[in-house]
DNA sequence: TTGAAAGCGCTAACAG
DNA sequence: CTGTTAGCGCTTTCAA
């Protein structure tokens, strides 16, 4: 018993396959009761689902959202994945999610699969800088929002507003007295928006904080590691508060705290990311994070008015405190 | 420039549709070598790509695998996603990823969307006992390998070696002395396998351990929050050890001896999953973690045969240990 | 109320 | 070497 058809379905029925077809569209004003049993009867009984590959050549029926991740381990990332589908997942609209895991080519590779499978909608958090990528979706008229980067290519785009969020970081250590700031980031590839505007930030809100010394450390994990090493080893300069920019950058800056025993050592850590910490470490300040609900609710609304929307939107964080719970 | 389809190829190439479709399926030798190039240039040019929908109506081009994941936060789950993704997604096969979110009614949706989106293969960790669900996809002829609980519906499964993880454990600590172990579990749901295995293993356990007095403390996340701080704060009797049957639960005991200033009072902690949490707290002494590569060899291998793998598997977990590394 | 026919994008026989 | 034709599962005119 291979796929039942709508052509198995009428005639079971003894109807023509519009009589179903009329069924399956909920179109039941030229049907008679008799008929309309009949019909819902033999489906159950079958288990027939229609294919919406079908459905779709011709008359687009159902709509297909697919969300393009870089990182399925990143905390912003699940959420997003988790909120849209939550809101969005339906009879009508398909919600399927892919993983670029940061590597240009399968993003290249996704793009084309997408196209490949009539996707109408793409939310992505892009890891190229090839606008050609984008372009192509572009070109197949699927709406598109890019996500946490801002693209190579115009179009809709929402972000953590993270000049905000470092300004904020900064004078919040600044205001507790700290004298030596240490920056923690992953390497700083040009196109990688949060990374180089945190940084940015950064950099600004210390040329206005004379009396305060920064370190800049950055790299990839690996270098980022010997490098907190180096630091925490030369014990002349060590110092007392940490920005993580995002959650990666804070594990490994926990476990260099651990392994040279500074736990409990009274430092203050700012981390973007990384909620899931915040109340195993003392030494956690302030975390601060995405407005998941809101960002997904201008996701949504670029999705469906997106010639209106081409533009960047920038959310304010929401912060964390210690003691305020 | 709405959609360009295989006749607008053809009519700017001025060959049939035949021909092109030759072309697509990498069928070169009936074609000039002219012929040949013409199309490959107004490919190219108009970013043509073909609809697999179309192309799969009438005879199988692309194989689609959708894998259905019960928690997107769970490492098991998304290590999982990861590798399969890595070793499969390519031009011929598909992988897309849902999330049914712990939630049997987004399960059968995703089931019937798996289904009418024409899924040739479903790896999914089932989140019901309801087996008209797991039926369903059986009908339509879905290759499925069902992960890390056992299903309702007879098929392949794989799934941690959930007995010896938790022998192991128990022998573990009492090699290092432990006289008081408490267990902790989610809440004993009866379909939900791997706590419930994990659970027995552990009463099994201790039956031969007569000078351990044992704890179990289960509940859900709130619950077992509670449960745990009742039985820290009664002075008389507090375990030495603690056996967390998963990495939520491990969490929240972190948690709770953090909250009791019980950090660092040097207890033995294993858990099961979690393991970037083991550099970070001394108190584990060990994590389990699953084979993920061999798993997905299983997994992989059921999937292509599927009618002689209907069995169920269970892997060896891995150790880490205190000190080992 | 119902059915016949055309067509969506694509592939595969079969003719030329 | 290339084109014609039929058909995949479904929806929608349009006619009965």
């Amino acid at each position: 018993m291979g796929q039942v058809t709508i052509k198995d379905i009428a005639e079971m029925a003894g109807v023509s396959k519009t009589i179903v077809s009329q069924y399956l569209n909920n179109n039941y004003k030229f049907m008679s009761a008799k008929t309309k049993d009949k019909i819902e009867k033999i489906i159950k009984e079958t288990n027939y689902i229609p294919k919406s590959s079908a459905r779709n050549l011709k008359f687009k029926k159902i709509t297909v959202l697919n969300i393009i991740v870089a990182n399925l381990e990143s905390s912003f990332s699940t959420q997003i994945v988790q909120q849209m589908d939550k809101r969005l997942n339906s009879e009508k609209i398909h919600v399927i999610i892919s993983n670029s895991a940061d590597d240009e080519k399968k993003e290249r590779l996704l793009i084309e699969q997408a196209i490949s499978q009539d996707v109408d909608q793409v939310v992505i958090f892009p890891v190229s800088n090839n606008p050609e990528h984008y372009q192509l979706l572009k070109r197949n008229n699927i709406a598109t929002v890019y996500v946490d980067r801002l693209p190579s290519e115009k179009g809709a785009c929402v972000l953590l507003d993270n000049q905000e969020a470092i300004t904020e970081s900064v004078a919040s250590l600044v205001a507790r007295g700290n004298k030596q700031i240490a920056y923690l980031s992953l390497p700083l590839v040009e196109y990688l928006t949060p990374r180089v505007e945190r940084l940015q930030a950064f950099n600004q809100a210390m040329t206005s904080e004379e009396s305060v010394l920064p370190t800049v450390i950055s790299g990839s994990e690996a270098t980022l590691k010997k490098r907190l090493e180096t630091l925490l080893k030369s014990k002349n300069y060590v110092p007392t508060a940490f920005i993580a920019s995002n959650d990666t950058c804070l594990k490994i800056l926990l476990r260099a705290l651990k392994e040279y025993h500074y736990h409990g050592k009274d430092f203050d850590i700012v981390t973007v990311d990384g909620l899931e910490l915040f109340d195993l470490f003392d030494d956690i300040y302030m975390t601060i994070e995405h407005p998941i609900a809101e960002i997904c609710t201008k996701i949504i609304d670029c999705l469906n008015n997106q010639t209106d929307n081409q533009q960047v939107f920038r959310f304010s964080p929401i912060y964390y405190r210690r003691g305020e719970k």
